[in-house]
DNA sequence: AACTCGGGGCA
DNA sequence: TGCCCAGAGTT
């Protein structure tokens, strides 16, 4: 114990203040290493009130590890729709799947075998492995990197290799090796309630006597981070046929990008505009003959995309056929109910002009 | 090391 | 707008 240059008292007063002002929530009643590996997943770049109700849904709709792995990847998708960063969905049921039929539904026990499984990084392995098993690991999020950075005053770029191994290294030093459980969630909550990004409340922070950036005035420069890349327009083109006043045509998105494995309305994706008058004459080749009830637009901005997505109501005159692939019919009603659907299509859904030309 | 992948909230 | 959020996988 103790490290040169690191204060053993860090952690003490940090875990103080933790069982103080920490906040309730659903996984902190619990050491099961299903609800940890499932809430360390749903919170993975998501803020804890985002994520708490969804940790709610599935918990609700699969209580053991065994119901998820037997789950179906649409109603898995659904469950998760709206909450993004899909992938992390897929692989919870994947590896699931593979715990239960694989492992005979033994959860790996230790830092280096979670780390093998699909969806667990450095963060969710060591999550897992100090919360569930008290395994002396530290988990480095973008809480921890915050409080280190500041109390440090590490002026090395976080998302730079050499950063990674510096926050890792520093979080390991203080790191209570006996209480690893507890001093891992104090120092996120602490990133998240008192050393928050913008507007820090060092003013009630139990480390303040420790904080270097604080002695310094300096605690807004940090962390140090590398440019991100900037975000790329992207132009989507949704057909929406009205086959009567029930129906409609969707496909399945089967593609390794955006919305994998998730439904949309037939779409024609392109990094240009299409204008109106050029994208018909593509509709009539696909579909046959139509009639243009609406067109609807509608902006929706990811992290690293602008979408301008436009939605072509239109009248088939013949019947719900199509040249284009993997297109099939639906009723309006099922497809809200049971299909996974981005939350760009949910906002297109809830929009007059589908109330408009569709009845429920 | 850089890119990709979502969506919501905040100043 | 830009930044952040209990990041991970792919190229």
């Amino acid at each position: 114990m103790g490290k040169i240059g690191i204060d053993e008292g860090i952690s003490e007063k940090l875990r103080a203040w933790y069982e103080i002002n920490k906040r309730s929530m659903p996984w902190r009643l619990t050491q099961e290493p299903y609800k940890i590996w499932l809430s360390e997943v749903i919170l993975q770049q998501t803020q804890v009130v985002q994520g708490t109700p969804y940790f709610e849904k599935f918990i609700s709709e699969f209580p053991t590890l065994k119901d998820l792995a037997e789950a179906s990847e649409d109603k898995v998708l659904k469950l998760w729709q709206g909450l993004g960063y899909y992938s992390r969905a897929r692989n919870l049921l994947y590896t699931a799947r593979f715990i239960h039929f694989e492992l005979m539904g033994v959860f790996p026990k230790t830092y280096f075998e979670l780390l093998k499984l699909k969806g667990v990084g450095e963060y969710t392995a060591a999550a897992i492995a100090s919360i569930s098993y008290n395994e002396p690991v530290a988990v480095v999020d973008g809480n921890v990197i915050r409080v280190i950075s500041r109390l440090f005053k590490i002026d090395e770029p976080f998302n730079s290799g050499k950063g990674k191994k510096l926050f890792n290294e520093a979080a390991y030093q203080i790191l209570d090796k006996n209480q690893p459980a507890q001093h891992n969630q104090a120092m996120m909550e602490l990133g998240s309630l008192v050393c928050r990004p913008q507007n820090p409340d060092c003013n009630n922070c139990p480390l303040a006597e420790h904080c270097l950036a604080l002695k310094d005035k300096v605690v807004l420069n940090y962390p140090v981070k590398l440019k991100k890349t900037s975000s790329k327009k992207l132009y989507f083109n949704f057909v929406v046929p009205v086959l009567d006043d029930r129906k409609t045509l969707i496909t399945k998105r089967t593609g390794n990008d955006i919305w994998k494995n998730m439904y949309t309305f037939p779409l024609y994706a392109s990094e240009e505009e299409i204008k109106e008058m050029k994208f018909i004459p593509t509709i009539r080749e696909d579909f046959g003959d139509f009639e243009v009830m609406k067109v609807s637009k509608i902006k929706h901005i990811l992290s690293h995309r602008v979408i301008h997505a436009t939605f072509y109501i239109i009248a088939l005159k013949e019947s719900g056929q199509s040249k284009k692939n993997n297109i099939f019919e639906v009723e309006i009603n099922r497809l809200v109910e049971f299909y996974s659907l981005p939350r760009l299509i949910t906002k297109f859904m809830e929009s007059k002009d589908v109330s408009i030309y569709f009845i429920k």
